[in-house]
RNA sequence: GCCGCGGUAGUAUAGCCCGGUCAAGUAUGCGGGCCUUUCGAGCCCGUGACCCGGGUUCAAAUCCCGGCCGCGGCACCA
């Protein structure tokens, strides 16, 4: 078993691209099998490949987990593409077509031949080696698999091969304009499937009529056509997947949108940004499996699936995102320092100190408003790993607190509601900003001082309030993504 | 318009090839409970689906036909 990925290197692969990608790779390796790697880029004028694409596009891949055992670049094997369309043309399996594009349409809908299609073939060597050497104008040739004129579906009739491409104006961006004559998709892809040894194709549905296409070429070349399996498209619930249209929003608010690995994307780069894990990514490919059937993947299901496996690894602090002071009265003077754990079950964490400041028994802490209205309502709660505190009143703005005790038991005792806290005087600003949609909600608020210590790309659960991944630290404010709740 | 392919709960998926064990399984969501120093996780209970209509058959989610809906393709793109 040999499988393979074929990207386009002209930009970087989405949610839906890692369906084929995941896909073919854990064929290959149930199988024990090969898994290649092929960046189709064989059109440097309306898909030209990006030069950074080819790395980022590999990045992505390992990140997924995805590993192959051979690479290929199409614009490299060029040589080889030419020497199979000579032997092709020797078995009349093509012919150098010199019609006009919209003269020859006349002719494929009419189902007829076109004047260039009985060719002899020392002719048409002829002619494929001067379109070779650069006789022709862009436009003015092209080469053409024979198939059956009178196929129902058009698109197949006679199909192009290979086209003339200026690359003086338009250089591709790895052998410049070494070449000029270019094998279309249908060609290369089939001719490499072929040489690579490929026996699984998975690829999406939108390749279905390819596959008949290629078929073509293989009968003439007395090739056997790999097993195909086509795949459904996939949609994220609320995400840009489409190439062209994160494209185009680049294009119309260059300043909103800066570049395509943007959180708000569905690239695989945005999601890995946003803060979702390889491991999730591959746990819905895997479910969603191999279907014709189209999928719309619900941000819901990333998220239980993300959570569950970052529930366990990560530390859990504290944040306050609409703070209100609450002054507690009567705290002993020996709870101006207490360690909590950074995760209730996982001791790997550790612990972290937090200091508060108690001035004659007097503490001021900040509580998120929802949950002073709740202290209110309630009467008693209890501030998390810390203590338990009696709702006394609330006068000029100021709410008044009296410590009941420390023990947890207690809080029990009284139903109270747990509640994160932040220290006043020992606390650091929090910027989370949260992605929703093509819009950008920013939450300002007040985390723990310990925060100040993660680093950038650390992800963190801020206790009832979400996973958030840190994008930028160090400085007097914290900047975080908002993962998911 | 013309070719081709699909349609199981809100979402995703299992079962369909080889009809009965499917009064349809699982995950997530939603409702409730237990547990828990989170409104998180875990555990338990509940909720909710075979697109419609015919046919074949003792028996159809599964096979056949028609309809409806959805998707893909119709490039000198990949």
């Amino acid at each position: 078993m040999r499988t393979r990925f074929a990207p386009n290197p002209d930009f970087l692969i989405h949610l839906g691209n890692a369906r084929p990608s995941i896909l073919s790779y854990e064929y290959a390796k149930m199988y024990k099998g090969k898994f290649i790697l092929r960046f189709e880029d064989t059109d440097p004028k309306t898909k030209p490949p990006l030069p950074e694409a080819y790395s980022a596009i590999k990045e992505d891949l390992r990140w997924l987990g995805i590993r192959w055992d051979e690479e290929y670049i199409q614009s490299l094997r060029m040589e080889i593409y030419y020497s199979i369309a000579r032997e092709l043309i020797g078995v009349r399996g093509a012919y150098v077509d010199l019609c006009d594009k919209k003269e020859f349409l006349k002719y494929k809908i009419g189902m007829k031949p076109c004047p260039h299609r009985n060719t002899a073939t020392e002719i048409n060597l002829e002619l494929w080696d001067k379109m070779v050497s650069n006789y022709f104008e862009e436009g003015d040739a092209v080469l053409r698999v024979k198939t059956d004129l009178s196929h129902p579906d058009p698109s197949l009739r006679d199909w192009v091969a290979f086209r003339i491409i200026n690359t003086e104006v338009n250089p591709h961006p790895i052998v410049g304009s070494k070449y000029v004559v270019w094998p279309t998709y249908n060609y290369a892809a089939g001719v490499d499937d072929h040489l690579m040894s490929i026996t699984h194709i998975l690829r999406g549905k939108e390749h279905s009529v390819n596959t008949l296409k290629q078929k073509y070429l293989y009968d003439h070349l007395g090739w056997e056509y790999p097993e195909v399996i086509n795949l459904g498209r996939l949609k994220l619930e609320g995400f840009i997947l489409s190439k062209s249209k994160i494209k185009e929003l680049m294009v119309r608010h260059p300043k909103v949108f800066k570049s395509a690995d943007d959180i708000r994307f569905g690239t695989i780069a945005s999601l890995r940004n946003r803060g979702i894990l390889s491991e999730t990514i591959r746990k819905v490919i895997l479910e969603v499996g191999v279907k014709v059937s189209d999928a719309t993947i619900s941000w819901d299901n990333i998220a239980a699936i993300n959570r569950k496996l970052l529930d366990l690894e990560v530390k859990r602090l504290m944040f306050v995102a609409h703070p209100v002071e609450v002054l507690v009265r009567h705290v002993p003077e020996r709870l101006s320092s207490v360690t909590i754990p950074l995760h209730p079950t996982n001791k790997r964490l550790g612990g972290r100190e937090v200091r508060v400041n108690i001035d004659n028994g007097n503490l001021t802490v900040l509580l998120d408003s929802r949950d002073v209205q709740t202290f209110k309502d309630v009467g008693v709660i209890r501030l998390m790993e810390f203590m338990n505190v009696k709702y006394v009143s609330e006068g000029d703005g100021k709410v008044l607190g009296e410590f009941i005790s420390t023990d947890l038991s207690d809080a029990k005792k009284f139903r109270a509601p747990i509640i994160q806290w932040v220290p006043y005087g020992g606390y650091v600003k929090v910027l989370i900003v949260k992605p929703e949609g093509l819009k950008l909600i920013k939450v300002a608020g007040y985390g723990e001082a310990y925060m100040k210590t993660l680093m950038v790309g650390e992800v963190v659960q801020l206790v009832r309030y979400g996973f958030i991944k840190v994008v930028k630290s160090g400085g007097k404010i914290i900047k975080a993504i908002y993962i998911h709740d």
